[in-house]
DNA sequence: TTTATATATAACTATTATGTTATGGAACAT
DNA sequence: ATGTTCCATAACATAATAGTTATATATAAA
């Protein structure tokens, strides 16, 4: 609801290594929990609480398969960041004149839930 | 030294609202700490902190003028931020063919530190 | 030299995060 | 019915985070 404690979310989940490589095998499409636990050394039931924070932020969403419970990448809220972080493309030291024509296009498309801290 | 970690501070000093308040008012132009702290309840030695976080992160520099030690925006490492949400631009739901563009460029501007995770 | 200002650091507390192992429960297979 | 697979949750240990107050340090001013 929160723009800015969705915020907090959403950086803080991906503050973590694990999950953004979490995040990119969901880019190649939705896997299963054993499926995304596989490539990790950690336990099962820590994926299992990586895969909950990941939902918190509305980075990813689960489904249901059988036994399953695969998730899949929800990249909006990706979105959001890049629109709080580009606030500071000035200081980037590059010229991002044309970022401000995709940023007003990502706020169009975003006309969903438009107010953002 | 390493991307990865690079992100990890990154994004967790991006997690916190104060610190992201403070990476705006530092948008407006250097700040000392006491500038910086003003708007905040929080108490002064708390925003050292935030700072510090902020400077392990890479994400601003410290400056020496008299007693004071003014805080400056350095942004670049939020470039890195977006370079790695680029990732999952097909995923944000608009068209962001245009975005390639830029990354393209932004990846040439930013031909010091190549690598990235 | 003493005092004031600006900031950092130390010591402490409370909360949150991340991992573990053990176990519970749902859905499927036999 | 029983076992197997898949996943979640509970209980716990440890570490990191973020705040506090008290104090140290550096520079400037009086």
């Amino acid at each position: 609801m929160n723009a800015s404690a969705n915020l907090d979310a959403v950086f803080a989940a991906l503050a973590d290594p694990t999950r953004r490589a979490i995040l990119s095998r969901l880019a190649e499409g939705q896997a299963s929990v054993n499926e995304i636990a596989a490539p990790f050394e950690i336990s099962q039931p820590a994926v299992s609480r990586h895969l909950k924070v990941l939902e918190r932020a509305g980075l990813i969403e689960r489904g249901v398969d059988e036994q399953r419970r695969p998730a899949r990448l929800k990249a909006e809220n990706m979105a959001a960041a890049v629109d709080w972080l580009a606030e500071f493309r000035a200081f980037w030291g590059a010229s991002f004149d044309q970022l401000d024509d995709v940023l007003a296009q990502m706020k169009q498309a975003e006309a969903k839930d438009a107010g953002h801290d």
